[in-house]
DNA sequence: GTCGCTGCAAAGTCTTTGCAGAGAG
DNA sequence: CTCTCTGCAAAGACTTTGCAGCGAC
């Protein structure tokens, strides 16, 4: 059987009702705009930059026009609203996933850009303790791996 | 090389000449501003951004003429020499800290920024694992727990 | 119809770069 | 002396904001 331990926990239908819930609570409406934001992360599964998003869109909705004004405002909101949550390293600003994933760290290969994703269920652990230790309320965590990946590893040779 | 267990590895006058050694053989010069960057990282306990470094060296030196510009092309020098290391989150950008301390991982305040650092020797281990079941070189790697620290949870009460 | 949303362009940030004079080697 | 560094200001990259018309409710 397939691993699917980090495959997505809630199917897109129920994620796009948990998102109208959110929207219909403070009053905002519900856009064409920002339902293809989030189809459109829910099917990539990569880790989008606001601007790769918004290629991504152009190329999946021609006919649809969207501002990257738009883009960076659904990414906010969905950020605000937990849906979707942020990950930036380096210079290169950030990129965005999709929050209802198992959570999981990044291994990201410094050369090619590439981010591999993980768990492991002893640093879940340690990482409760520790904030525990230091009366720290923990609200969110992030461990990033950061090296060439084995295919880099190849091409170098 | 073996480290020590200090929290500086190093003491300033070995570090900076091990700073002199990499500007000599990479044919660079050694100046004023250079050797005031360096040491005001090592005199800092705080992580620290650009912006934030160059007004606080020009609050320790109010005859030093120090463009922003400067700070920058230093600091990427420092972190291209792994002297310095950076560490971004969020939107504001990075911060940078010297590198010639123990490892250690970060647990960052949402609510006040401030920064607490910390070691666990298992997260450690379990981190080389991790890369070599992967196939994957590591370099580097960074742990951040995000949340709101002992003092803010008592300021909301 | 109301009021939030959108695209556009303009304005902000933060960071990098071009340049001419200053200064290290 | 040579050639790198520096400060300055201008340019870039990325992100946010103001606005007038559009569209969800």
């Amino acid at each position: 059987m397939q691993k699917n331990f980090q495959t997505k926990t809630l199917d897109y239908e129920t994620l796009l009702e948990e998102f109208k819930q959110i929207l219909k609570k403070n009053t905002l409406k519900f856009t064409l705009q920002r339902e293809v934001i989030l189809k459109t992360l829910y099917d990539s599964t990569e880790h989008l930059t606001p601007e790769g998003l918004h290629r991504l869109i152009q190329s999946k909705y021609p006919d649809l026009k969207i501002g990257i004004a738009t883009v960076y405002r659904t990414l906010s909101l969905l950020e605000d609203s937990n849906i979707v949550t942020s990950l930036s390293f380096g210079a290169q600003g950030k990129k965005y996933e999709l929050g209802a994933k198992e959570h999981h760290d990044h291994m990201i290969c410094t050369e090619c850009g590439n981010i591999t994703e993980f768990v492991d269920e002893e640093i879940e652990k340690r990482q409760k303790k520790i904030a525990k230790e230091f009366d720290f309320l923990m609200k969110d965590h992030s461990m990033q791996i950061y090296g060439i990946c084995k295919k880099c590893q190849e091409k170098n040779k």
